[in-house]
RNA sequence: GGCGCUUUCGUCUAGCGGCUAGGACACAUGCCUCUCACGCAUGGAACACGGGUUCGAUUCCCGUAGGCGCUACCA
């Protein structure tokens, strides 16, 4: 059947909006598919519903695979000599191919209008337009062929419905799930192309161009599922069942809490992004967040969304591109929904992080210091970008595993350094910390530590230690977690020798005048 | 309602007739320590239920229940 033939995939969206996370990750899985059999993956544009285009989506989709590493071979803006890869350009194709089918007496023109078929549907319970009830519509197959020539000449709208034979098994073998099979009595006959716009639906164009384009599989969401054996119908119509795709319908992404699947409400209740980039809605204004825009690697959110549905089976995570190519097994992949957990796709985005030197987040620190107010001049602002960058990378760079972060995001380096910055404004007594290490008799122990720490004139890591430590020997004093305090405001940061070291001695002293005036306790 | 798919720790999953049911995320505890974090160690935590088949079922079959999807001139 296929097995001689060059594989070929597609990933073929409709440009209503911007792309989900789930069409993300069945994107993904044709890519990693079509590159481990060394094929060909089409980008596919699937406009068939004139009255959902939304503008700009297009070129969303084709930027967000760019971001991700995701690459076509063929297809809208990669060419190809299978198109054109839009279907709204593709019109006198499918023309020919349902005449092909109306000719054969394969399908049949309907004349029923919407709200014709609003009302039968109204009246009779469960109603479906299939062999049972077709007789009694206004159709080709009940009106004389004069009464039809007559309508269309008269510009009358209708729709052309795919007829079909009641009560046949249909099988659809699909790589996941395995012989699936319905009975053709439960499948309506289905439009397949509308007059109205001249354009097919979904089923028709996707059977004629996965036919056109030599497609070999279909790797698509299981909301398919269930017209899959249409599909197969289609191909046997046309005569196409030799070189018919094989079948691979993928799990789908539920809500990370509650019922249902994962929706765009999901991501701005429980703040995280549900899209690839950030997208501004041109009708609405509206803006949702993006994970590039959230601060998530590339790499990372292809690791994470690969790893949803699908596991190589040994107990490896932390998976390149390459890597996911090399093990990506279709039969592998799980049947049942999976739960979408952004608390691990941070987990990913941290190890992601970490493997990049700190140097390349310099544009990201930038942003957010003059976010914060930190620069007043260019010069400052300079210096202090490169002082934040050094103790970054000192801070949070993978050195033997001794000094790794826990952060999932460039962004969460400012809690964790703006000490450096900024003298804590006030202390907080809710603080753990702050009460725990800050006593009635603390006052005056850092006024002793202040003062000693005055008569130093080279405010080193080397020459503040060799004074405090052995004042803190004599008297007894841990001064650390009420000096910590003083400096930082809070149990963080590194080294207090370090810390006021790098603080300057006119700072760190400034600082603890402040919070031996500030703290009453 | 009808049809289809599906069901292992809270979550993602490994398992493809015989295992103390494994890993990761998350969580908890301990060690380390001038704090946080890192690191290390430890811990709690699952085969939906009921029938079969079998010497033996998490694994195969059938029901039931739950979950998900489809049921448009949308994809």
């Amino acid at each position: 059947m296929t097995t001689d033939r060059k594989v070929r995939v597609r990933f073929a969206p409709s440009p209503t909006g911007p792309l989900h996370i789930g069409g993300v990750r069945t994107a993904l899985y044709n890519y990693l598919f079509a590159r481990q059999a060394g094929g060909e993956l089409i980008f596919r544009i699937e406009d068939t519903d004139s009255t959902r285009f939304v503008p700009g989506a297009e070129e969303y989709i084709i930027e967000s695979f760019r971001w991700l590493g995701i690459e076509f071979d063929e297809g809208v803006s990669f060419g190809g000599n299978h198109g054109p890869y839009r279907q709204s350009e593709r019109r006198d194709i499918y023309k020919t191919y349902v005449d092909q089918l109306l000719a054969a007496g394969k399908a049949y023109i309907a004349f029923d209008t919407p709200e014709e078929l609003d009302n039968k549907r109204k009246e009779v319970e469960n109603f479906q337009y299939d062999a049972s009830t077709r007789m009694q519509m206004r159709n080709s197959l009940t009106l004389p062929a004069s009464e039809v020539e007559r309508l269309i000449a008269e510009g009358n709208q209708y729709v052309v419905r795919f007829k079909i034979e009641p009560g046949r098994d249909v099988q659809v073998d699909d790589i996941i799930r395995g012989m699936v099979s319905i009975n053709s009595s439960v499948l309506d006959d289905k439009v397949l192309y509308k007059s109205a716009d001249q354009l097919p639906t979904y089923h028709l164009a996707n059977i004629v161009d996965d036919h056109l384009m030599e497609v070999t599989h279909v790797i698509r969401g299981e909301e398919w599922l269930p017209s899959a054996p249409l599909h197969v119908l289609l191909y046997e119509a046309f005569g196409w069942t030799d070189t018919m795709p094989r079948f691979a319908h993928l799990p789908l992404l539920l809500k990370p809490v509650g019922n249902g699947k994962l929706s765009k409400r999901d991501g701005d209740k429980l703040g995280f992004p549900v899209f690839p980039l950030e997208w501004h809605d041109p009708k609405t204004g509206e803006v949702s967040k993006g994970y590039r825009e959230q601060g998530y690697l590339p790499e990372a959110v292809v690791n994470f969304l690969a790893l949803l549905g699908w596991n190589p089976g040994g107990e490896k995570e932390v998976l390149t591109m390459q890597e996911l190519i090399q093990m990506f097994d279709l039969s592998k992949c799980s049947k049942a929904g999976a739960r979408f957990d952004y608390v691990k796709a941070m987990w990913f985005n941290h190890q992601y992080l970490l493997q990049h030197p700190a140097m390349e987040w310099t544009p990201q620190l930038d942003k957010i210091l003059r976010a914060e107010g930190i620069e007043s001049t260019p010069e400052r602002e300079a210096q202090v970008v490169e002082m934040m960058k050094q103790k970054v990378i000192e801070y949070t760079d993978n050195e033997g595993n001794k000094k790794k972060r826990n952060i999932s995001f460039v962004s969460d380096l400012w809690p964790l350094c703006r000490f450096f910055f900024t003298a804590p404004q006030s202390y907080d007594s809710a603080d753990k910390f702050v009460r725990k290490n800050w006593k009635a008799e603390t006052a005056g122990e850092m006024r002793q530590l202040a003062n000693l720490l005055s008569t130093i004139d080279n405010f080193s890591v080397e020459d503040i230690k060799a004074k405090v430590e052995p004042w803190a020997e004599q008297t007894g004093i841990r001064p650390w977690n009420a000096w910590r305090v003083a400096l930082v405001g809070t149990g963080q940061g590194p080294d207090m020798y370090e810390l006021s070291a790098f603080l300057g001695k006119e700072e760190t002293l400034k600082r603890m005048e402040h919070a031996i005036e500030s703290i009453d306790c």
